[in-house]
DNA sequence: ATATAGACGTA
DNA sequence: CGTACGTCTATATC
């Protein structure tokens, strides 16, 4: 890269790249199986081998001129001096780790990079020293680290890159970026950092006080110095907490701090790449058994000599962006049929306010932007036919549905969607947006589309700008899908499940408001008569919805017993209350969960209410993209929890009705899937049979763990094996077992031990989906669906452990979450073949909820059987049961 | 208006 | 100290 300097000639910009060595290797060693990088005689090199293309990566796409790889050492830091503590708590580095950063070291002589380390000091303050020298002798700056608090690096010609999920995935840190994420600019995220504290560091920080708070006071007072000094002008709990905590947050904050005046043996200019010695590669490489990375090394060598003759002239931007604003159909005349449009759009609300309309040809980028509510009729008809008649790439494709709805016309077959595919690659991300994306997967800033303007002179080069980089990610994520065996799951599945969300949720389930209103006026009055009962019981009022006025109350008042603790106090949750209650006899107590209960019923009474539309029904969102396991959720409102365990919550469902032109609803749900699947995945021989025998299962299963006869099984014991069978597949402990249950930690320990006594092959299972997971990263549906579980490897105990319960669960959840997904679309379009009225209306996780009419009751009832059962082979069938009624709550079996 | 904690509904 | 979700209320602070 070169830029003109004041005297007109051309000069090479300097580029360092400084490693944080430690980091990047730890990270390596992590994300690579040891197994498939061990050598003949038994040397691990995972880590060598993963820092080694980490560092080829980013030279070979960043071709810096200077280059340097930092690292720890073993003695120990003059932090642990200040502060004991500091990282404690921390895993001991595995063994076979220690011995490869050798190793690292001696690739790095033999490349001819330099490597530092000094006594004392952490190798983020030697990067710290060289980035601030680097700046200061005029040099971009790249500083590789997995340690957020190297941001504080930041400045115009200093970026960090940060390492994503995998080691592939490296991300830039500039300003800008460090902003938008953590809501500072990045000299201040340290000062973040302290007031929130440092868990892997075991720095506590000031409790109650989050990212977004401690960003806030940042702001607003400049700085960590300005907020500590301003710390009595800020009120209430956080402010007390900021108070009585300021030593710590001092003391973070030192710690967090990176020197930037170490006395080092090189000075940046000394830092230039030395040509790779290839006798001492060859040698090296034959002991570590690298073979295909030799020619990288070779390769990159190469590059460097050639580097600083080659006059670059070229334009990079080899895109031109043809922004037309009028004659649309003359610009749809020019788009060539087998062109593949990308989609952009813009919303108010949920309307739709401007779409870009994107499409590449060689070398050269057209886009036609507009505003669909100017369209004259036929100008929309020759949109629809151009959407319909060429292949489709969109983001948020089932929201862009209904806006076009709402314009007056329906799309058909939409093609692609770039968020679900985001979705696929990576389904623990929260966020899907194009901005986020963009940054993600093209490496390159998105403006978050500011809100939507009126014509009048519009600019509409910001979405012309989205429209391209919908069509740049598809051909990335697109790629990536198919080399990570997605492809088929999303074109086969998710995609047309899509599409059926959108009838879904156009057509709404119809509501009965008579059973609504009913609920209401009953539910209000029994909310007041427990109320009224309560004050009585304690002689005053108290806000009953108010965790810490109830704590006066209970605990000091009424000097009860001191339940389990919570972050500010004692729980007052129901488990709690029946508990005290059962201690004590206190009435309060009674009228108070009586009071939570009918509350709560009430307000989802309401909220039901408040969604039920003109049309009489309730048009809930099922997001397809939240649930990391797969499956959906429901939102606005949230048709997936509505009350179904008790009598009283099920006459809510009694307001769930057909609507008009439909005479039933109907419900099919799969039984125990998640158990059976287990069954399936485990190949657990007794508990196929269990299943086989047509019997009761948690019953037949009690049977066989005590060794009775199944008559002899009394519901206690069957209520033990229950729940261990369903704690174990969330990856349930001996102590949460013996508190669901009741009994004692050795008697749940006893228990789990004779289970697996008799059922081998499950503990076995799911032992080895850990153990898989943790060796490929990821776990894996039996429909390909993946998700990634870094934290499986962290030194973190408690990330760790929740980890792998996430990983016992998500093969299971995720794999149920794929059949039922399969079955709807099945049913679906089974139903719609067969030209039949009836439809789908809800789907709630192993269950199917469907408006229908009389005439077609039998059909419908052999169709979503059928459908259902035959959804996936396992080695025991899926058994499925329905109930049909006039309401969802009639519907019940 | 927005963030956080606590509580509780579903599979 | 059991997985996966969403929503409401209180509370504190803007």
């Amino acid at each position: 890269m070169k830029k003109r300097n004041s005297q007109g000639h051309t000069m090479i910009q300097q580029k360092l790249l400084i490693i944080d060595g430690h980091s990047m290797a730890f990270r390596a060693f992590f994300a690579l199986p040891p197994e498939n990088f061990t050598t003949t005689t038994g040397q691990a090199t995972n880590a060598v081998y993963g820092f080694t293309t980490m560092a080829l990566r980013l030279i070979e796409e960043h071709q810096p001129t200077h280059i340097a790889v930092a690292f720890d050492t073993k003695v120990k830091s003059f932090r642990s001096d200040e502060y004991p503590e500091y990282k404690a708590g921390r895993a001991e580095t595995p063994q076979e780790f220690k011995g490869q950063i050798g190793l690292i070291k001696q690739v790095l002589e033999t490349v001819g990079i330099t490597w530092i380390t000094k006594d004392g000091f952490e190798a983020d303050d030697i990067l710290a020293t060289l980035a601030k020298q680097g700046d200061e002798a005029g040099m971009k700056v790249l500083v590789a680290s997995g340690d957020r608090d190297s941001f504080q690096l930041i400045t115009d010609n200093v970026n960090v890159i940060y390492p994503g999920r995998t080691p592939a995935d490296l991300k830039i840190m500039d300003a800008a970026a460090v902003e938008e994420r953590y809501g500072v600019p990045p000299q201040w995220y340290p000062h973040i950092a302290a007031l929130t504290g440092e868990k892997a560091d075991n720095l506590p920080g000031v409790p109650g006080v989050g990212e977004k708070t401690a960003a806030q006071w940042v702001m607003k007072y400049a700085g960590l110095a300005g907020v500590l000094a301003n710390a009595d002008k800020i009120g209430g709990k956080r402010g007390e907490a900021l108070r009585e905590h300021e030593a710590d947050v001092l003391r973070n904050r030192r710690l967090n701090e990176l020197l930037t005046n170490l006395e080092l043996p090189y000075n940046v200019a000394d830092l230039t790449r030395e040509p790779v010695n290839r006798q001492a590669v060859n040698e090296l490489f034959d002991v570590l058994e690298f073979n295909r990375l030799r020619k990288r090394v070779f390769d990159l060598d190469a590059n460097a000599d050639s580097n600083e003759e080659i006059d670059d002239t070229r334009t990079i931007e080899t895109l031109e962006l043809k922004l037309v604003s009028d004659g649309f159909q003359n610009w749809i005349s020019q788009v060539p049929d087998q062109a593949v449009l990308a989609v952009a759009s813009e919303y108010v609300k949920t309307e739709l306010n401007a779409l870009a309309i994107y499409y590449a040809t060689e070398g050269t980028g057209h886009c036609y932007a507009l505003e669909p509510r100017f369209l004259s009729d036929t100008e929309q008809k020759e949109l629809e036919d151009l959407l319909t008649s060429h292949a489709v790439i969109t983001h948020e494709a089932k929201r862009l549905r209904h806006a076009f709805r709402e314009c007056g016309f329906e799309i058909g077959e939409l093609a692609e969607d770039v968020e679900l595919e985001a979705y696929l690659l990576g389904p623990d991300q929260r966020e899907y947006s194009l901005p986020t994306l963009s940054e993600k997967y093209l490496q390159r800033s998105l403006p978050v589309a500011e809100s939507a303007q009126l014509s009048l002179l519009r600019d509409f080069s910001e979405l012309a700008g989205q429209a391209q980089v919908v069509y740049d990610l598809h051909e990335v994520l697109f790629k990536q899908l198919e080399t990570t065996q997605l492809a088929e799951l999303y074109r086969g599945l998710e995609l047309p499940v899509q599409a059926d969300l959108y009838e879904l949720e156009k057509h709404g389930v119809a509501m009965s408001m008579d059973v609504l209103n009913q609920l209401l006026e009953e539910l209000t009055e029994q909310v007041e008569v427990a109320e009224e009962a309560a004050y009585n019981a304690i002689g005053h009022k108290v806000n009953l919805a108010s965790p810490m006025q109830l704590q006066t109350v209970l605990f000091e008042e009424l000097q009860m017993p001191k339940t389990k603790k919570t972050k500010r106090g004692y729980t007052t949750n129901a488990e709690a209350l029946v508990e005290l209650y059962e201690k004590t006899q206190h009435p309060f107590l009674q009228h108070l969960l009586a009071h939570r209960d009918k509350i709560k019923m009430r307000q989802i009474v309401e909220g039901l209410i408040s969604a039920v539309g003109a049309d009489g029904r309730i048009h809930t969102t099922f997001q397809q993209t939240v649930a990391a396991t797969g499956r959906l959720s429901s939102t606005e409102p949230n048709l997936q929890n509505i009350p179904a365990r008790t009598a009283e919550g099920m006459r809510i469902r009694g307001a769930f009705v057909p609507g008009t032109g439909f005479d039933y609803l109907l419900t099919a749900d799969y039984s125990q899937i998640e158990m059976r699947l287990m069954a399936h995945m485990s190949k657990d021989e007794a508990l196929i049979e269990a299943f086989k025998s047509g019997e009761d299962l948690h019953r037949t299963m009690a049977a066989m763990v005590f060794a009775v006869p199944v008559e002899e099984v009394t519901p206690a014991l069957r209520s033990q094996i229950k729940a261990t069978s369903y704690g174990l597949a969330y990856g349930l402990s001996s102590y949460g077992l013996s508190q669901q249950l009741g009994i004692s930690v050795p008697e749940a320990r006893k228990l789990k031990e004779k289970y697996f006594e008799r059922f081998g092959g499950v503990g076995r299972f799911l032992g080895e989906v850990v153990e898989e997971a943790r060796e490929r990263g990821f776990t894996a549906t039996m429909m390909g669906r993946r998700r990634y579980l870094p934290d499986l490897n962290s030194g973190n105990t408690n990330l760790r452990a929740m980890a792998e319960r996430a990983a016992l669960n998500a093969p299971i959840q995720g794999t149920a979450a794929d059949i039922i997904k399969l079955a709807m679309h099945l049913v679906m379009r089974v139903l719609r073949e067969r030209g039949l009225a009836s439809r789908v209306l809800l789907q709630v996780h192993d269950e199917l909820v469907l408006e229908v009419v009389a005439s077609e009751l039998n059909e419908v009832i052999q169709i979503v059987t059928d459908v259902m059962s035959g959804a996936a082979e396992l080695s025991l069938p899926l058994d499925v049961s329905f109930g049909v009624g006039a309401s969802w709550q009639d519907a019940a079996h």
